[in-house]
RNA sequence: GGCCCGUUCGUCUAGGGGUUAGGACGUUAGAUUUUCAUUCUAGAAACAGGGGUUCGAUUCCCCUACGGGCUACCA
């Protein structure tokens, strides 16, 4: 009955993929899986002089890593393709063409030097129905000479002629009726000087053809709504235009404006899914994955930047997201971007994972330490630190006394705490410890325990520097776990090491 | 400037004509943890302002203020 749902995600190649990027193509994703649709990428590079070598795997690499697959498009197949618009350019003239054959566009002969005259001499100069007349296009050329310019070669653009007094209105998902008067809209380039489609002409074109029934971006797109109804309208495609949702944005913590790669340099954040260097600069920006981020807690922050499903929870599975999601409850507002609470979405996960699901993760920041451990050791350390830990690399400062021992001692720690008979204490300790066979924790802390008293020394003026002897500083999960873990050998050789350094 | 969109604790938000305006992050104070983290308890903290409509507005309408977006042969 309903036509199938298809949505799609179409970046443009330039650079790094922004975390709202991230949040529209989660939210296409999440509306896609609920309908049974379909979810597809299409490269959007239409501007020749801003390609950049790399971003469009870079974007696919990002995709990969949210585990947000797309079901087609560029790299993943379908029948509507090509899905890269640079691949599709002899599509769209005829369009653009057919639009100036029924009187909704013109052929314009402005050079960009032209307009940047007008622009200079005009505050606020528009190209628009106020001031096509004064410009050098096929409204004011007479037609003959506009058919021997275009057949010399002459360079020119196709525009789009925005009706007089109309008012362009439509139902948006998130916002309700939005509406604009044509009066106030400019003649947008449909068809730019080099053949190529400007955004305006190819979204429509290409939304049309791919068949999409939902159009999801950014809150920035909404000025520029009014064009492409239109354009829905007179390429005759009225019935299939697909519904439209304008996401809130997701702006600077601080300040004003949205959100922007500096930001996250400034503030101390990553702004970007991925690392990315630029090709041309080198310029580098780092990216949540290598940050230490799981692709289960970025995907969870933001969804929840800008929807909630009205109950109290905050931590969502994909699937639950999946199941839950309703573009009725996205905030219509943007949302200051909060780096406190997205740790906290990440603290979260980690706590929530398993040793096993946490395994890969935690191996590869261990590994970047040239720490390789047996995954049943790993894993028995990943349970006893992990709700320690906020950001992945945390796990190796919470638990790289497993694997080494300490290099150096939190020295303030063990001064206040220090004096010989303590020092005593632990070469009795050294082999008392030696004589047990069964070594186990909660056995250590017994005879710990005894000997303490033993000595009558408080057992709590021992734990701390018995600590630090195995950890380097006051640090860690439970002492005699540690010790547990680590095993006899190396818990006497510690105690050992650590008594003649603080001699020293 | 013009047009469009928005506005509940510092931040993300719930709520919706009559509520002690709820939660989370952060923050403060305690408890637990013989370290730290976790966990738990408690606290401070918000309906931008002005007009309507109404018996009653934070909630509906209008205006103002403020915030944001757009205003390219960029997307």
């Amino acid at each position: 009955m309903d036509k199938e749902v298809r949505v799609r995600f179409a970046p443009s190649p330039t650079g790094g993929l922004h975390i709202g990027g991230v949040r529209t193509i989660l939210f296409n994703y999440l509306f896609a899986k609920q309908n049974n649709g379909k979810f597809i990428l299409r490269i959007e590079d239409t501007d020749q002089s801003r390609f950049v070598q790399g971003a469009e795997e870079y974007i696919l690499n990002c995709l990969e890593w949210c585990g947000l697959t797309p079901d087609e498009g560029q790299g993943f197949g379908g029948n509507f393709g090509p899905y890269r618009q640079s691949e599709r350019k002899n599509i769209y003239i005829k369009y653009a063409q057919q639009l100036v054959a029924q009187g909704h566009a013109y052929y314009a002969f402005d050079t960009p030097v032209d307009l940047e005259n007008k622009r200079n001499a005009i505050p606020n100069f528009q190209y628009n129905q106020a001031t096509r007349l004064q410009m050098r296009n096929s409204m004011t050329i007479p037609h003959e000479a506009v058919q021997s310019l275009i057949n010399e070669g002459a360079p020119h653009v196709i525009r789009i002629k925005m009706p007089e007094n109309e008012n362009v209105y439509f139902n948006d998902l998130i916002r309700g009726d939005v509406s604009f008067d044509t009066h106030q809209v400019d003649d947008k380039v449909l068809l730019k000087a080099d053949g190529m489609p400007t955004y305006h002409l190819a979204v429509v074109v290409d939304d049309y053809l791919m068949k999409i029934s939902h159009v999801f971006r950014g809150e920035e797109w909404l000025p520029s709504a009014p064009v492409h109804i239109l354009l829905w309208k007179y390429l005759g495609w009225d019935n299939d235009m697909p519904k439209w949702a304008h996401l809130p944005l997701i702006l600077k913590p601080d300040g004003k404006g949205k959100l922007s790669k500096r930001d996250g340099e400034r503030l101390g954040f990553p702004v970007f899914a991925l690392d990315w260097t630029d090709p041309k600069t080198q310029e580098k920006a780092t990216g949540y994955k290598e940050t230490g981020f799981l692709p289960q807690a970025l995907n969870n922050l933001l969804a929840l930047l800008g929807w909630n499903d009205s109950t109290e929870q905050e931590i969502f599975t994909m699937q639950e997201l999946v199941d839950k999601f309703s573009l009725e409850r996205v905030h219509k507002g943007g949302a200051k971007f909060d780096w406190d609470k997205a740790k906290w979405f990440n603290a979260e996960w980690i706590k929530k994972l398993s040793a096993e699901e946490l395994l890969p993760y935690v191996k590869d920041v261990l590994a970047n330490k040239n720490i390789n451990a047996k995954d049943d050791y790993l894993k028995t350390i990943i349970d006893l630190v992990k709700e320690r830990c906020v950001l992945l690399p945390d796990f190796y400062a919470q638990s790289h006394f497993f694997f080494t021992e300490p290099k150096t001692y939190d020295m303030d720690a063990l001064k206040s705490k220090w004096s010989d008979e303590k020092g005593l204490f632990f070469n009795d300790l050294i082999s008392q410890f030696n004589q047990i066979n069964n070594w186990d924790g909660v056995d250590l802390e017994n005879v710990f325990k005894e000997l303490a008293s033993a000595k009558a020394i408080k057992v709590g003026e021992l734990m701390l520097p018995f600590r630090v002897m195995l950890v380097g500083g006051k640090f860690g999960p439970q002492v005699f776990l540690i010790a547990e873990i680590i095993g006899k050998q190396q818990t006497l050789a510690r105690i050992a090491k650590a008594l003649e350094t603080i001699k020293l």
